[in-house]
DNA sequence: CGTCTAATTAGAAGTGTATCTAATTAGATC
DNA sequence: GATCTAATTAGATACACTTCTAATTAGACG
């Protein structure tokens, strides 16, 4: 949904977000109305009517036609269908990117040059620190407990924390002294974290 | 459209006539997400986010789901596409009844007790008001110019214009001074009145 | 049990909206 | 052209809404 899209479906969202416009909406289904009449049935003055009429017709939802001083206001049936398909169509398919916003957010506040600042404490946020770090290992490669910390050294002195982090969200696993990446999928859904 | 239908599409139409809860929707409809994390896609505080979450919670539109401190929101799609189909139905089918709110109004500041109070200057309204008193009159039967005259005379003392403005709306027909009234449909889409 | 984290609630500031009255415009009528 | 009618525009008031910071609640962890 661009953001174009968006601020459409705002405005029209608002103009039908109010008792007095609906009503007009609804007294115009039938059929055209002056301005007087549809006062008279709303119970409002005139120019509360033209102001609430003059919103509809900027989203096109209305037109005008005037016959001497007159104007009677009809709706446009295809632009209000219209916009309706749209607000179904926008809210089943929905964003389709934007999708880890969140993630390049943390890790942006919390890495800096290939550097760790911070080892946040919350639980999600570490999480997702912990999955760009683990990525500096290969997958199929064996590490010494050394040769991990000299990898992990550059980018974060506290390397005893990180390696028990590592291996407690179960992104790497220690079998005498030696560790390996696990693959994604294995921790990915890891409901304990 | 009842009161009750009316009020729940307005609650409906405010809840998403906003940029940052329509983006809520947005976020949420890919996969349900915690109020960090969503404060953190929009920009927007915690509070801010919450404060959102909770209006639309009211109308049922998401639900929430605790897991030790975090919030998970998700939407609820069924409610979501039975409100955008209550729309539809809405207006499309629009209210039924109350077609003539408008000339009850008017011939009830007009006329009281059968008695014309005023014979108004405007043409709408002069015409609603003569359709009134034209029905006080037989389809068949001839009117002499002196019975027409007794029976308007304790209805309004202005016999004279309004004997006058039923022929020129075309609602009686005179000849030789004697009326007859005109059937309805002969007058009702004449368009000069 | 005290501390930390995530969320909510309370309260305040600024903005926007609905409605009204009064003034103005524009068409029609005499 | 003076007057009347229908509508719009201008300006004012009152209320609602969005967002923020600060304070509070409730769960998790050492």
């Amino acid at each position: 949904m661009s953001e174009q899209d968006l601020t459409t479906l705002v405005q029209f969202f608002k103009a039908l977000a109010n008792e007095s416009r609906l009503k007009l909406v609804g007294a115009l289904a039938q059929q055209e109305r002056s301005v007087e009449e549809l006062a008279s049935i709303l119970e409002l003055k005139e120019p509360t009517v033209s102001h609430h009429l003059s919103k509809l017709k900027e989203l096109q939802l209305v037109h005008m036609r005037a016959e001497g001083n007159t104007h009677y206001y009809y709706l446009d049936l295809d632009a209000l269908q219209a916009m309706q398909k749209a607000t179904l169509t926008a809210t089943e398919i929905t964003p389709p990117v934007q999708e880890d916003v969140w993630e390049t957010k943390v890790l942006h506040s919390f890495v800096e040059n290939d550097i760790i600042k911070e080892i946040s404490a919350s639980r999600k946020k570490r999480r997702i620190i912990l999955k760009w770090l683990v990525q500096k290992f290969e997958l199929e490669r064996l590490y010494p407990e050394q040769e991990l910390n000299q990898i992990i050294k550059p980018i974060h002195s506290d390397t005893a924390t990180l390696r028990r982090e590592l291996v407690g969200y179960n992104m790497m696993k220690r079998e005498n002294s030696i560790y390996q990446r696990v693959p994604e999928s294995d921790w990915r859904m890891d409901s304990n974290h």
